[in-house]
DNA sequence: TACTAACTCTACAAAGTCGATATAGTTTTC
DNA sequence: GAAAACTATATCGACTTTGTAGAGTTAGTA
């Protein structure tokens, strides 16, 4: 399960994605319109920007806005910004890489060997889609090669 | 990230998996060669007991066993024993769904669309690979599908 | 029969995480 | 200079995770 954290942030990316580029959009618009505690969507926006991924301005007339174009954010790099790594084991991680300490031996290791198929599958989709993708403004990953 | 518990529960029915059957095998001798707390593994078959995995044997010359055939056991059948749902989103859960109380329409959500293809991802490996394909009694179901 | 080594169950606890709230700023516009 | 927006840090309650503890039950064996 993500948390609702990623959620948020997806949602309120999405969100941005959607509106006219140029004019910065109010933290408050957001959270009225997708339901999240203003507050806390405050921190989560505040961090995105810690990391590139939006850009504020602030007084008055202040708000957000996509500090880059919409089809080069991944839900794996938000994903990986708001609730850390993405792998199903610490040994699987690119990010975050960890040794299990109860395992004998990571090349023979049963179960790692099978989560690393899951880890594969899950980036395949995460790391492939971005927030244009979900709003539909291109087709999604798998239709768009089968075109091409 | 699965849990810790998953972990130690996948380990433990690959290490039952691989003893001969008949005989059952003591906690303890499982414990020690995995390097998981005795007592907590205890609770771990247990539970696995409760949901028909494994089956135990009491007294002195007691141990657990594998109910059923490896072959039948999938990790995503013991991974929602252990840690519930594998859906990223709750809204996407078979086994305990519930509806995004923030989200406006279900069909719409951009965000679930894009994690259902993750759940479908994940599903396709963990429902498939079971604990027999993880020690490689037969050749995991990429292989085997193509071969067949 | 009594002992002992195994499984069974329930309770509890320390530490961490999650989801949010609170409070006190800072910046910009009108 | 007031208002409205973003910035930053601290805190909090509920829950989850990862075990530990201890008392009870069962069955093989001397």
């Amino acid at each position: 399960m993500i948390s609702q954290k990623a959620k948020y942030a997806l949602r309120a990316l999405v969100a941005l994605a959607k509106q006219p580029p140029g004019s910065p959009t109010f933290i408050g618009d957001i959270a009225e319109e997708q339901k999240i505690p203003k507050k806390f969507l405050e921190q989560i926006l505040l961090d995105l920007k810690h990391h590139g991924i939006v850009a504020s301005k602030r007084g008055k007339a202040g708000g957000y806005g996509l500090l880059r174009p919409a089809d080069t954010i991944s839900f794996g790099e938000i994903l990986r910004i708001v609730d850390g790594p993405i792998a199903p084991l610490p040994c699987l991680s690119k990010i975050a890489y960890r040794r299990c300490t109860d395992c004998k031996e990571e090349a023979s290791c049963e179960v790692r060997r099978v989560f690393a198929q899951v880890a594969d599958a899950t980036r395949g989709v995460l790391d492939r889609t971005t927030i244009s993708d979900a709003i539909g403004e291109r087709l999604p990953p798998r239709l768009r090669d089968a075109v091409a």
